[in-house]
DNA sequence: GTAACTGCAAACCCTTTGCAGCCCC
DNA sequence: GGGGCTGCAAAGGGTTTGCAGTTAC
């Protein structure tokens, strides 16, 4: 996907939850576009201002929260790390391995927890609205770099 | 088990990891034991104001770390909510079910992810330590509740 | 024009830390 | 007696908020 549709496709997203357009949360969108894996609120602003997009951090957590809770993006947070993560929602439900050392994501392919919430709602009457799953350990990388 | 030998038994964890056995230790395990449930810091602070120890809130804090650094309990934290849990170590692995209305945390008997884990080190080399998970909905009454 | 949005700074919550005094060993 | 532990208060990091000015519609 280019640059020009991108940015069709984000104002789109917005349009269609009833959200003004503006510039800050275009470019907020396009940053969670390119990074493909959920990032701290800080590393979206720091990457705004790489890139000289005029932007406040309490603007960033505003913008991501808005969007959150229209659902285009998607909130996660990690053990070990007590920061809020953001990316683009996507349709596949997905789960990561992450690297405590370096922090790389390798995403889940399957989820394997459908089965296990069809029988807890069987037995417990629990609404299930959704779940967290995150494994962690060290990449081959890193397991060398702390032999 | 009763009071008395709750208090044999915290004292011998406690010595067992050449920790000194004082009174607000004692104390912070004896609440972390009735719970149950992982707590948070601040509900073990009320709780023992509550049975007036006088403890300082700091003082849980470094406690908690300590005895989580020694193994004795185990740090946890829930998505939706920042805040880290502590509850007593146990041997069994587990994980909860948790009410987004009221907190109520019900313990899931199996954790479906030991095959996956093994899956996972052998596709992708990572040395596995450990995950979350966390299923998360309504229980049936706040599902009236909020109906 | 007007309501939604942003920037700025201050406040907020949870957690950690420096230091002086206390208490377990 | 001495070092580990505690209380207190202050600082720290991440996040939220009040308000005035700006901007999309």
């Amino acid at each position: 996907m280019n640059a020009a549709s991108n940015r069709q496709h984000f104002r789109g997203m917005l349009a269609g939850q009833r959200l003004r357009i503006t510039r800050q949360r275009e470019a907020v969108l396009g940053v969670l576009a390119e990074a493909g894996a959920p990032l701290t609120v800080e590393s979206v602003y720091l990457k705004l201002r790489e890139r000289d997009a005029a932007i406040c951090l309490s603007t960033v957590y505003r913008i991501l929260a808005t969007l959150a809770g229209k659902g285009l993006v998607t909130k996660s947070s990690t053990p070990a790390d007590h920061r809020s993560r953001f990316a683009l929602t996507t349709d596949r439900h997905c789960h990561h391995l992450v690297c405590l050392g370096c922090d790389r994501r390798v995403p889940i392919a399957d989820c394997p927890l459908k089965e296990l919430e069809q029988a807890l709602h069987r037995n417990t009457n629990f609404a299930i609205s959704g779940h967290t799953l995150e494994i962690y350990g060290y990449c081959p990388a890193c397991q060398e770099t702390n032999a």
